[in-house]
DNA sequence: ACGACCTTACCTACTAGTTGGTAGGCTATC
DNA sequence: GATAGCCTACCAACTAGTAGGTAAGGTCGT
């Protein structure tokens, strides 16, 4: 039914996270749908309207991405490295993280795209620091830094990992890192 | 003598730094510096060969930066957080690393200015490994992790949580981010 | 000392191409 | 017959880059 707002969804979102929002254009899309670029107003009227439709999407995929994690099985340890497969798994297909890459744009979005960006750090930290705290409580972590301070930590280095791994084209590397940062969190 | 050149290459990297490198144009250039747009393409012929120059001045700077920091005196973890204050002090300025937001626009990026955010990037890894080697060796510092990774983990961070406070607002917590890093790196 | 010449640094006016967005018409389906 | 989904054909605004000219300053041989 509303097959190609999906696809124009899907194909933006690819085109953003792989280069940045100000270079993708509805010219770029219309060639990779298969449509008139005037025929994608149709569906989203503005460019903005586009990107906030976009993010809302991502964002509520990755909500409830992160709760199907939360109340599956596993230790707080395996959960915090299936969280850093988001990341991972995007470098390995060529995507950069879609906030990351918003993020160094964000001074030339528009504003209901900017609160969003920040929506989805927060919702981000929000999940980190919960999971560390319960990780703690069971025993399962043990780490002098308060759960607030680890999540940052933990959120900062995937986001840097990514763009390290992007840069170098070594897309393999954003796991290990993680890895490492959790052995020495772990203690 | 060359003071319009040097005024172009400052305002372009403000302009990259703050809005990203797709969103900077002649016209927001010869704005600022109050000259004609054509007047620019008398300094840089083309967008990449400013691109090129502007890029090719901040390794050189951060070049003598960093061994001037290698040379200074202190301790190897008081060179870290020295290091990190190049990405707090930009984030306070507005201001992400340069190759930070380069690396996000990099599929969109001429092959010159690509390979010169790859050499950024080596050259920070292959700084901040010998720096932790030398502390290793002086026993300024304790660590599990080898040199090489663990000089990952932290430009990681750095970038993602220069990233991470940008998008949030929070422009004082790179520091707090990076210090908490190097005390569990440090054990 | 003087004109001839070149270079530097800038200008106005333009080009071709791209951008997001609009107007209006066609066609199939409900 | 209205609406959804698409089209062609356009628009104004912007992009990087070009053409050609001006004014100032230095360097040259004479």
């Amino acid at each position: 039914m509303n097959q190609t707002r999906t696809a124009l969804l899907q194909e933006a979102e690819l085109l953003i996270r792989k280069r940045g929002y100000a270079a993708f254009s509805y010219s770029d899309l219309s060639a990779k749908i298969g449509i008139a670029k005037a025929s994608i107003h149709h569906h989203f009227p503005t460019k903005e309207a586009l990107g906030v439709a976009l993010i809302d999407e991502y964002l509520e995929r990755f909500e409830a991405d992160l709760e199907a994690l939360s109340h599956g099985p596993g230790e707080a340890t395996a959960k915090l490295l299936a969280y850093g497969d988001f990341f991972a798994q995007g470098i390995k297909e060529g995507l950069l993280p879609l906030c990351g890459v918003l993020a160094s744009d964000v001074s030339a979005l528009p504003e209901s795209i900017k609160s969003r960006v920040e929506k989805f750090f927060q919702q981000h930290l929000d999940w980190l620091e919960k999971e560390i705290r319960a990780g703690v409580k069971r025993g399962e972590l043990r780490l002098d830094l308060k759960p607030k301070r680890a999540a940052r930590v933990v959120l900062s280095t995937l986001q840097g990992a990514s763009l390290t791994a992007w840069a170098l084209g070594e897309s393999a590397s954003v796991k290990p890192t993680l890895k490492d940062l959790l052995a020495q969190l772990g203690k």
